[in-house]
DNA sequence: ACGATATAATACAAAGTGTTCAATAACTTT
DNA sequence: AAAGTTATTGAACACTTTGTATTATATCGT
C-alpha cells in the first residue's frame, strides 16, 4: 500500500477513535473528522463513500484482531472432541484481546448509534455460539429455541464486556470469563 | 387538551409509525414525518425540538401502557412477600401490552438508531430486575456482581422480545414468559 | 529523474435543520 | 352564537452538512 494512502487512513482512524470518546457516534460529523485528521474531503471521499462504511472498516479491523486467534484454534482443533476448557481458554483469550483495543471499543460501545460495530461484534460471536451449542446437543426438552439460546449467549457476552466498560476494566479477563461461563 | 394539538400529535405519532415499518429510524427526517403526517413545520417545532425528543414521548407513552399494569401491582402488592408465580403473571401481562403495540415496537425495535427507545425499555424493566433480586437474597458466593445480574436478565427479556418479533409473534405470550423464566 | 498517483484546496449544488412572522382556521368560553 | 384566544399554515430565511468535480501540488515507486 502506498504510504500516502496508509497515512491518510491512519490519520482517519485515530480522529475517529478520539471523537468517539468525546460524543456520540450519530454526532459525529465527517466535518468533524476531516477537521480533527487534517485530511482533505475530497480525499476522504476517495476512500469511503459514508460515514456508516468508516465504521464498518474499523469494525471489521477490531475484530479481525480480537477474533484473529480463534480464527486460527477453530482450523487447527476439532470442537467436536474438545471439553469445555477449551471454550474458557478461547473466551479469556479474545477477552485480552478486548482489553488491547479498550480506548476504541468502550468508546464505540459507550456510544449512540453503534448497530453497525455491535452487529460485526455479533457475527463474530455467532461462530463461537454456533459451536458451542452444535456441539453439546440441544434438550428437545427445552422451552427455548436453539436460536433464542444463541441470541442469548451473544447478547450476554455484549452486555458483560459493557460492565467491564463501565468497570474501567478494573475485573481480569479470567474473573469475566468465569462470570460469562457461570451463565452457560 | 385542545383538539386540534391532539390532531396534531396523533397525525405525528401515526406518520411516524408508518415510516418507522418503512426505514430505519437514522435516515427518517423530520421532512419525511412532516410530508407524510401532512403537519407544517413550525407546528412540528412547537411541539418537538428534535427528532429525538419525538421518539423519547412515543418511548414513554408506549412504555407507560406496557407497564401500567405492573406499576398497579407494585404498588398494591408487597412483593418480599410474594412467591414465584407472581412474576410469571406478571411477565406474560407485560407480554400481552407489547403485542397490542406490535406495530410501533417491532418497527423501532428491527429498526438502527432506535437507543433511545431501548433505554426507556430498560429502564422500565430495571424496576422488576431490582424487586426479583432484591426479594430474593443473593447468594454472595456467586462469581456476578448483582448489578451485571440484573442487566443480563434485561438484555435476555430484550433478547427474547427481538426473538419474537422475528418470528411474527408466533409464540403465545405464555410460551414466551416460560422462556424467560427458564434463564432466571 | 521521471512518470504515476495521492492529496489539498476550492467551489458548488442539493438536502435538511431550525427560526421567524403574518395570515388564516379552529377551538373554548361566556 | 359572538368574541376572544390559541393553533396551524405557508413562506421565507440563514445555516450546516453532504457529496461531487476540478485543478494544482506534493509524494511515491521504479
Amino acid at each position: 500500500m502506498d504510504k500516502r494512502t496508509q497515512k491518510t487512513l491512519d490519520n482517519i482512524y485515530e480522529a475517529f477513535s478520539k471523537l468517539v470518546n468525546t460524543k456520540d457516534y450519530d454526532d459525529i460529523t465527517i466535518q468533524d473528522i476531516l477537521d480533527e485528521s487534517g485530511v482533505g474531503r475530497s480525499t476522504f471521499y476517495t476512500h469511503f463513500k459514508t460515514k456508516d462504511e468508516l465504521l464498518l472498516r474499523i469494525s471489521k479491523t477490531i475484530f479481525d484482531h480480537v477474533f484473529s486467534h480463534s480464527l486460527q484454534e477453530e482450523k487447527s482443533h476439532d470442537f467436536s472432541k474438545d471439553n469445555f476448557y477449551d471454550y474458557k481458554h478461547l473466551v479469556t483469550h479474545i477477552l485480552y484481546h478486548i482489553r488491547d483495543e479498550k480506548e476504541l471499543i468502550s468508546g464505540v460501545l459507550s456510544s449512540k448509534g453503534n448497530d453497525i460495530f455491535l452487529d460485526e461484534f455479533r457475527s463474530h460471536l455467532k461462530k463461537f455460539a454456533d459451536s458451542y451449542y452444535n456441539n453439546y446437543p440441544y434438550n428437545k426438552e427445552n422451552v427455548m429455541p436453539l436460536n433464542l439460546k444463541k441470541s442469548t449467549m451473544i447478547e450476554s457476552f455484549i452486555t458483560i464486556i459493557k460492565y467491564w466498560i463501565s468497570d474501567g476494566f478494573q475485573e481480569t479477563p479470567e474473573k469475566l470469563t468465569d462470570m460469562f461461563i457461570s451463565l452457560l
